[in-house]
DNA sequence: ATAGTCCATAAGAATTTCTTTCGGAAAGGC
DNA sequence: GCCTTTCCGAAAGAAATTCTTATGGACTAT
């Protein structure tokens, strides 16, 4: 097979069984202009046209039904060798990919819940920011919040949250219930990353009512360290509510008075239009849900 | 086989096959860093360690092991597909390569003798001088003189060869049969181009017994070119002795008396270790051999 | 006619693949 | 032991391939 260029070959081979290279092109994640350029490769390589291109539309010849045969078999042999190397009990695993912030909250216990009323199937979680690759990475499902990044995937609204401030109430009492008397020393700023646009932070709350001194307080990065810093008493956090939920309904947090911010997307899901009849789809879904 | 990347493929194959990057990479025409390159990509991609390296010696793991029979299956399907894409008619022609010198003057005349003695293949003569790449172009097998270019192959000595001076009987009756005498204006210079490392000349027929005019006598780029200008009466020239040997027995050519000058190198056949035991190899060699 | 879809082409950006160089390990010869 | 040769790894940079974007023409449905 000496310098037979081996990358075209998956795409006439999808461009053959679907007939088309804008099928084929959605199919492995590029462009179809991509595709129409490696089929040529190919069909130069080969000296052989495969394609019969007729304004818009798309036909195997002879040469090309000769190839799809065998080359598809070849094809799926290692496709079938690639995922046994990878470890085939990794292909069973359903892969939900959350952002930190939902992995390190939230989630965990929304999944608890869910197996507690029948989810069978386990169920990997790959902790990412966006954007998420479905195909390299084989993911099945992200939880994310509500954009157009994922436009070509089937997604599901969640649930929206708010951002609270939240304190044990040994600091409340100490330093009283209310931000604008809270002094600078006390906020724990959180640096969101990735996971907002815009991340939320104290002068937001405060309106202008003074300048803060964002230097004072603590700075953690990701929502779960903040809640982690607030639990230690350490002074008040900014949080999605979500991520609070069960600390502030066991007492160990509470909620400082402060004007609610909406968080402007909500969090969502997407998953491949290949999966949608997936019980298992259905069922995390409105688990994850629920909890909103 | 989503995002399964196949160029480093090959590159496996080959050093699963020989054990050695450096002869995997001997075999594909890159360098061994490419492929060492390649396997790790493979092996970052599968998560899996497919070669053991312990100092400059490599071997196989268990994964390894596990991936290279239905790899090579595969690789193998897919190259057999694509040479059938390009056409079976010139998978089934023997190619064999040869020297300008040698394709223009006993070849033929070997290879009519062979074909009389029951060779029944077709073959396609290609033309070339060194170095031959016998996997681009396909080449079964290449005549040469003996070097080390093609130590990766099986190699076979056919004969020696040596440079004789040679003219027609009107020509030697004119000037005489000792090359001392004969005028500088009757020698024929042969520029031997890359055929030889370094060419015989009239100087070296000649001993220093006197300086020779290398203006005054012609000057051609080959081999028969010097024999068929020594035909047509023009001249005396220093021939490899094969090369004349039908015309001197017909007796259209005559030898001029001088010393005989072996040529260093022999006639010698290179061919892959894969088509050794091919019976048309076999019938060939000997056949060409017979000339000697 | 308009809108949407699909393939082709060209140009440029992004990524992959390659080569070269150097270093360390191993084996063999003297 | 020392020297030479061969082989694999890593890093850096060059070269080639692959991809995207934008535009145009063809086709189909409304």
């Amino acid at each position: 097979m000496a310098g037979t260029p081996l990358k075209p070959l998956p795409a006439f081979e999808a461009a053959a069984r679907t007939g088309s290279f804008a099928a084929a092109a959605r199919e492995l994640g590029v462009t179809s202009a991509a595709v129409s350029q490696q089929v040529k490769v190919l069909e130069h390589f080969w000296g052989r046209t495969l394609f019969l291109r007729q304004g818009n539309r798309l036909s195997l010849t002879d040469a090309g039904l000769t190839a799809y045969p065998p080359l598809a078999n070849a094809l799926t042999a290692i496709g079938d060798l690639s995922e046994r190397m990878q470890g085939i009990t990794r292909r069973a695993r359903f892969v939900l990919s959350a952002l930190p912030s939902v992995a390190e909250t939230w989630l965990p216990l929304r999944l608890a819940d869910w197996l507690a009323d029948g989810g069978d199937r386990q169920v990997d979680i790959r902790i990412e920011d966006d954007p998420v690759d479905f195909n390299r990475d084989r993911v099945h499902m992200r939880i994310f919040h509500g954009h157009s990044l994922y436009a070509d995937y089937c997604t599901e609204v969640l649930f929206r949250d708010r951002i609270i401030a939240i304190a044990t109430p040994a600091v409340i009492a100490c330093h009283g219930a209310s931000v604008p008397a809270l002094p600078d020393k006390t906020l724990i700023h959180t640096d969101w990353g990735t996971d907002y646009a815009t991340g939320p932070d104290w002068s937001d709350f405060l309106s202008g009512e003074r300048v803060i001194d964002a230097g004072a307080g603590l700075r953690v990065t990701t929502s779960s360290a903040a809640i982690q810093c607030a639990l230690a008493g350490l002074g008040v956090a900014l949080v999605p509510a979500m991520t609070a939920k069960h600390h502030l309904e066991a007492g160990r947090l509470r909620r400082v008075e402060a004007p609610e911010m909406q968080i402007d997307r909500p969090y969502s899901v997407a998953y491949p239009h290949a999966i949608k009849d997936w019980p298992i789809v259905g069922s995390l879904v409105e688990s994850l849900r629920r909890s909103g």
